[in-house]
DNA sequence: ACCTGAACACCGTTCAAGT
DNA sequence: ACCTGAACACCGTTCAAGT
């Protein structure tokens, strides 16, 4: 379930047999304890489900972050070929605010997702984790809104993702995480002032 | 520096001379400690700076929680006087952005604080913390703007506080946290549309 | 090359024993 | 009434010893 799609290597090579099943063993286990107890989750118990000792745990992913990351790259990446499909639309405006929506729902539904987002390194997000992939694939669609004269020239992708993803970790826990996330969203997106007119 | 404003008591009576003495150094160690790691800072550190045992500082604050509203509690009344002040000025949807960036900016600015503002119960934040303090307060700011046509009838002040609250969180640590926050604030507040027209 | 088990320095919480 | 110190069951990280 949790094998990841993108298959682990050290230095170029694949993974010996037995490394590469404690790596997914791991990873499987990670995906339930997050799931159960969020981005703070103990690698202790991890470990111990996973049957291997923590210091196996710890040389596959020398981080928390690297865990997370690893957890959560194939999520992520459907949220990145998604933007790219909507760079493509009629209404940028549309595209990009429903692809925000879109992050927002998986935040709100992922535990341990958002928390993980923000971990990242802080104002503008590098280096190679899921912040980073996000950011890449939002770029395009907020520069077509912008050009497009639809959106703010102001806002960054930063902002807008910034803006999500502390949506979704204040909305993670509550019932209804995701109708809570969108509506949340759709308000900063629209703003709070009553139509003029 | 840390002494409450408001005096603690059990069952009604002030506490003996040496359980207040321990009670305001836990709070100034904390004061400290939390600036220093956030809310999650180790309560063993802040009763070890404190000169008391653990114990002592669990009978005093039985939860992380308690330990913490009682620290914001003085910062958080400030922000309760403005926003009464705020409530009869002539412009009332400037009277809510104002405010609700000034708790933005304390959000921002003091480390700990956004964070425990979101650990309070979940939806409707009810009972006697910080979060239900704010919540009182700046109902009435939203009430008139909304009366005043100035504000979706849409948005409540749970909203409005969830999304200060989560923007206070993810600018916690930046350099420049106050203004990032105020941005990202005025940003919700106003949306990512371009002006019509 | 990869794993395991143990060791280390920490946590938060609770409770018996003191004054 | 209030405090202390110790005990308990945990952490995450690291490292020597194994195969």
């Amino acid at each position: 379930m949790a094998e990841s799609a993108t298959a682990p290597t050290v230095r170029g090579r694949p993974l010996r047999a037995d490394a590469r099943r404690n790596y997914d063993r791991i990873l499987a286990a990670a995906e339930a304890e997050v799931a159960r107890s969020g981005a703070g989750a103990s690698l202790e118990e991890i470990a111990r489900q996973a049957g291997v000792g923590s210091a196996t745990l710890h040389r596959h992913f020398p981080s928390r972050q690297a865990l997370l990351d690893a957890l959560f790259h194939d999520r992520v990446e459907v949220l990145c070929v998604q933007a790219r499909g909507l760079a493509s639309a009629d209404d940028p405006g549309a595209a990009l605010t429903t692809w925000l929506r879109a992050v927002a729902v998986y935040g709100a539904t992922t535990r341990g997702l958002a928390a993980s987002l923000m971990a990242g390194p802080p104002d503008p997000p590098s280096g190679e984790g899921c912040g980073t992939m996000l950011l890449d694939a939002g770029q395009e669609l907020l520069r077509r809104a912008q050009a497009a004269g639809t959106v703010r020239s102001e806002a960054t992708m930063v902002d807008l993702l910034a803006l999500v993803n502390a949506v979704s970790l204040v909305t993670e826990g509550r019932t209804d995480a995701a109708d809570e996330a969108v509506r949340l969203v759709s308000l900063a997106i629209d703003g709070v002032w009553a139509q003029a007119g």
